[in-house]
DNA sequence: GTCTATAAGATGATAGAC
DNA sequence: GTCTATCATCTTATAGAC
């Protein structure tokens, strides 16, 4: 008796397109069908791999969040300072959004979360709890080593720098510019330079 | 021989509805049914109003444009200093957050950019253009005036202040927290006063 | 200005064959 | 895992009566 072995492999992929349609296009603006077309399979089979969009929206931003965490681990990892890992996490951002003006995912999702499914919208809340208390941790650190300046707490400031980022796609794609997202980040990052 | 003289009542409606849905849920999530149900009227007749969706969301845009192009224009006309136009500027963001954690209407359409109809695109990136000139002459008179401290253009501070805005609406709003809006808006504008 | 009626197309989803 | 076939529903839009 054989058991069933997926690979996973039409399941990753679905994903992939899903992820790059969310962040071009919005969850309300892409379909099956989208998918199916650019995968060359018919919709039922979607349907085999992800019952509903809301399956696939949840399995998405699980995989999204996890990713996120290694890229925020590999960061936090290196020897650099806390300065270099704040200019790290911005390049994130900054590599999503050469990618054809593609806003941060959670940052499209939040626009939209009046509409999503509960839980997908709870995982949109999650991702943004877990980035600001990652880049609180590395403020704070920061400061400590005196190579960061701010006042208020580390937790505001990392909700702020955030707010920039996340602002600044959004800004930077209504104004159809292709620069202005990379000088709104190094700007806003050099303020938190200490002097 | 009468005229035809219609009131513009419906068509005010419908945009007053129309305004409130995009700003909650996205151009992408509302339709002629949601519109017609709260009006008490019948799709058909709102595209008698509107043709398109399309020429419905210009006619929102135009509008909207014109409503803040007045804002600004009252909040400049008023005898404060240019930190108070500040505070008063960043004070309709947080209006429009504090009813329903709404979005402003552009940053929900920015987000949304690629799929819209090219003249909606267009009155978005006007906003946003007309939007940072204006902020960039009350940074530039109150640079003069010794009250406000930035460093390079005040296109660009005027740029990344916007982006506080409407990335704190993303934030907050993708965290479900009804205070972290106006705490970030408050905090950005305290980095703004010269010392 | 609003209605009924209608249309064509998209969408999320399911049943069952292969 | 993928297919065909089918479904109910929603969406934008038009024609023509009132």
């Amino acid at each position: 008796m054989t058991i069933a072995k997926p690979n996973g492999r039409t399941r990753d992929r679905i994903l992939d397109i899903a992820q790059r349609l969310i962040q071009s296009r919005g969850y309300n603006a892409f379909s099956f069908s989208d998918l199916a077309k650019e995968l060359g399979i018919r919709t039922a089979s979607i349907h085999y791999h992800f019952p509903t969009k809301a399956d696939l929206g949840v399995a998405l931003l699980r995989r999204y969040r996890q990713n996120f965490r290694d890229e925020l681990g590999g960061i936090a990892a290196r020897a650099d300072n806390p300065l270099r890992h704040l200019a790290r996490f911005a390049a994130l951002f900054e590599r999503t959004f050469s990618a054809d003006n593609q806003l941060c995912l959670c940052g499209m999702l939040s626009a939209e979360v009046a509409t999503l499914p509960k839980p997908v919208a709870g995982e949109v809340e999650r991702f943004f709890e877990e980035t600001e208390r990652w880049l609180a941790q590395v403020l704070a650190a920061g400061k400590s080593a005196g190579l960061v300046a701010f006042d208020g707490t580390a937790r505001a400031q990392a909700r702020m720098l955030l707010a920039v980022l996340e602002g600044a796609m959004v800004v930077a794609r209504g104004m159809r510019h292709g620069t202005h997202f990379q000088g709104m980040a190094r700007d806003y990052l050099a303020k938190l330079k200490a002097a």
